[in-house]
DNA sequence: GCGAAGAATCTTGCATACAAGAATATTGAC
DNA sequence: GTCAATATTCTTGTATGCAAGATTCTTCGC
């Protein structure tokens, strides 16, 4: 499938990990990952510390990686840089958009609210993904919008949790109209306060529901 | 030194590229660099895996990696991102400072006013990663300092090229006071504004660099 | 003389081997 | 029975070897 052994191993891994299969703290041996995919340990090696770079796991000098899951209030500092990093796009979206651009952002929130009408949480989630990726191109930055996609990525399994919350999507698509309006009126500062709080919502739902499974944990074991 | 060889050769490659004894373009040779220090191909592969995380140089599978200078409006790009980014630490390092996050400040500050008394360029260069330090330290965003510190060590050559140019000390010194101010002050817009502007300045002027030196070769190629 | 095809060479990608440090188990002392 | 020290095992870090793809050089055809 893929070109080289790494990026196969280092998606695979991903997947693992997003997936819940390898777990948090779980430890990666070289040489059981290496027999398990049935390659060597040196493209094992190279992929863990490609996955060591993003940060999703910790690689201890002669001690091996562990997989990371980022502390709760780190997901949440996660999710207020995500909040800055896409208002700054939306601001320069709403100066810079190309009328191709309105044309794409259109597209990509009409095609939300097909899914929202169709009660789609999954094909919302990857629409969301879109309309957030034709911001991110209409701020044409690229380093931002680089920077806006990894963090993105970084923050998926986090996201995904949240659609499935009551009203969420409703409430998704009516902030994605504020943004709209905001980035066509040429509104910079009204898109990037939208913006920040479509994202900030999440970091605050997010946090809730850490809250929230802390108290059930607490409930049962103490 | 080191505790492992990666990190040196990562180190070593690194410094090299910035100081320009490895140019833009310039064929990573795995092979050279391993007898260059005296290693082997493996952790050179690994060291250069690391860079290319970085964005510092390009891999490109089956065909080596190159060093690549990236196109000056992507490091104007990258100039408005870290703006963003170090307004953000301002903002929240106003709101959320403990008074040792003042006393650090305030001693990077103090220690930045020395060197400029002193015109010595280069200390202000380090002081001035301090006083930056201080205020990612203060925004209590951990995830946030470590995106700012990440992309601060990438402009690190463009910045030090500007400390050269006339006053920059001097105005840079007054910027700095204008922020600290703002942050000990619990003014977050303020202090957002006024880094903006610290470091948006520096964009600018890089931008001004570039299209002068673009001229001169104009002016000597044709 | 110029262009294209093929061969030779060179470099990367992966596998395997070995050495050194960390984790663990075992044994001895108290 | 518990703690500590040592020995053993296990894992990582680095070196080397081999195969496949890329580059370059040479040769042949036009």
């Amino acid at each position: 499938m893929s070109e080289n052994i790494v990026q196969r191993l280092r998606d695979q891994i991903e997947n693992d990990i997003f997936s819940g299969r390898l777990p948090t703290g779980h430890r990666l041996d070289e040489t059981k990952l290496a027999n398990q995919f049935g390659v060597s340990r040196t493209p094992v090696r190279e992929a863990l510390m490609q996955l060591g770079a993003i940060g999703l796991i910790e690689i201890r000098p002669r001690r091996g990686a562990i997989v990371v899951e980022p502390a709760p209030h780190r997901v949440y500092e996660m999710f207020e840089v995500m909040a800055e990093l896409e208002a700054m796009a939306g601001r320069h979206a709403a100066r810079r958009h190309t009328s191709a651009d309105c044309g794409t952002l259109l597209a990509a929130h009409e095609k939300c609210g097909r899914s929202l009408q169709a009660g789609d949480a999954d094909a919302y989630y990857y629409d969301n993904d879109a309309f957030h990726a034709a911001i991110y191109e209409a701020s044409h930055n690229d380093f931002l919008k680089e920077q806006c996609i990894a963090l993105h990525r970084r923050l998926r399994p986090y996201r995904r949790l949240q659609l499935r919350a009551r009203n969420r999507m409703d409430n998704s698509f009516a902030e994605h109209d504020r943004i709209v309006k905001a980035i066509l009126n040429g509104n910079g500062d009204e898109a990037a306060a939208a913006l920040r709080m479509h994202i900030a919502i999440q970091g605050e739902r997010f946090s809730d529901l850490v809250a929230q499974i802390a108290a059930e944990r607490g409930g049962l074991s103490g």
